[in-house]
DNA sequence: GCATCTGTCTACCATATGGTAGAGAGACTC
DNA sequence: GAGTCTCTCTACCATATGGTAGACAGATGC
């Protein structure tokens, strides 16, 4: 069973979006084939067990979403704040083109201990380092001074939080089009900008 | 089968913690019957599906965060960043003693558009208010100038963001004891202030 | 040409799930 | 004291679930 075929991709695509959209538990085996329109047993040959399913698409997650902000910081200057907008759109646009990737994050505190510490080690050196960059920013007075690890963490509460909750945003008259989309976009750069400065 | 009884609350608590935890697909109601100590055939005289359930489960945890919230507004005085910290601190204060509540809410996204529905029904008169007094304040100088729907969701986004995700907090270092709660409600104050000043 | 390997399938299975039927114990009514 | 009402239970049931066993077709290697 080695690494690579269009239909094991195939299920892990559809495995990512039903998992992130209903949460892993909702989802059995057989939704996940008919979608993908397999046999269960493909799926089981490919992926032994659901619970290397749902590792696999973890681990591919998390990938996917380290390399998008990897990107987006390389990409920009040296004004902290400029930097975490380009983060911030980042992850946002791959909230925007995949809904179901940050809903994967969130399922983190349903997991196993043993899943959720392996998503902890992944995600480590990406937390260390906007931790320790925070920090270094807020030393030198270029953001408001704060503890950087809470303000990682409420960044990380704000983006998900909004980006995962589209019924919290219809509660307040939002409507997913192109338009409200630019201007949700807008608003949470702004309120970011403001928790942030200096 | 009618209003109230010892027996019914009970399920209704254990109900509303492990759906709030867990997910409402994720928990079965022999689980939920197993908690309480009951059969699952008490639980079904009690609630005749376990759609019901859920209803009523959405329906008490609605009344009782719009109750802590209705409270905390009227205690304090005149300046808006005062209302909303007593706001924040007012559901904080439920996340803490109750954290499958919030859970809960969250769940929203993830059921049938019935029950999403009358959950918007209840809680709309809510948001209306907050919405509306968000504006007013904007329109006298009082808070950063904004939309006001988009800021009552990034509020709602971050205070629950951080309620709901011990993992993501972890990540960071936090640890559930008394001291790091208070220092991130100390946190969180300070950057909803931050985001909201003029 | 034959064997092996790869990928998909059909046929099952044990268990768990939401739900039905109805029995039985105790309290309340008359 | 007979009947009814309230509440909880045991006994089932149909379906869905994660997973096993193994057949079958096509490619690959010799």
């Amino acid at each position: 069973m080695p690494g690579k075929s269009p239909t094991r991709q195939r299920i892990l695509d559809a495995a990512t979006d039903q998992f992130g959209l209903r949460g892993v538990e909702a989802v059995s085996l057989d939704a996940i084939a008919a979608e993908v329109g397999v046999a269960k047993q493909t799926l089981l040959y490919w992926f032994p067990s659901k619970d290397d399913l749902v590792q696999a698409v973890l681990e591919a997650a998390v990938l996917e979403l380290s390399l998008g902000v990897e990107a987006a910081i390389r990409a920009t200057g040296d004004d902290p704040l400029d930097r975490i907008e380009a983060v911030v759109k980042a992850v946002f646009r791959q909230a925007v083109r995949r809904p179901a990737l940050l809903g994967l994050v969130r399922e983190l505190s349903r997991l196993t201990p043993a899943s959720s510490d392996r998503l902890h080690l992944a995600f480590e050196p990406l937390v260390a380092r906007a931790v320790g960059y925070l920090g270094r920013e807020m030393e030198a007075g270029r953001l408001r001074a704060a503890d950087p690890r809470m303000i990682a963490a409420l960044c990380y509460a704000t983006v998900t939080g909004i980006a995962t909750e589209p019924e919290a945003l219809r509660s307040v008259g939002w409507r997913a089009d192109a338009a409200d989309l630019r201007r949700l976009r807008t608003e949470l750069l702004a309120f970011l900008r403001a928790a942030l400065r200096p």
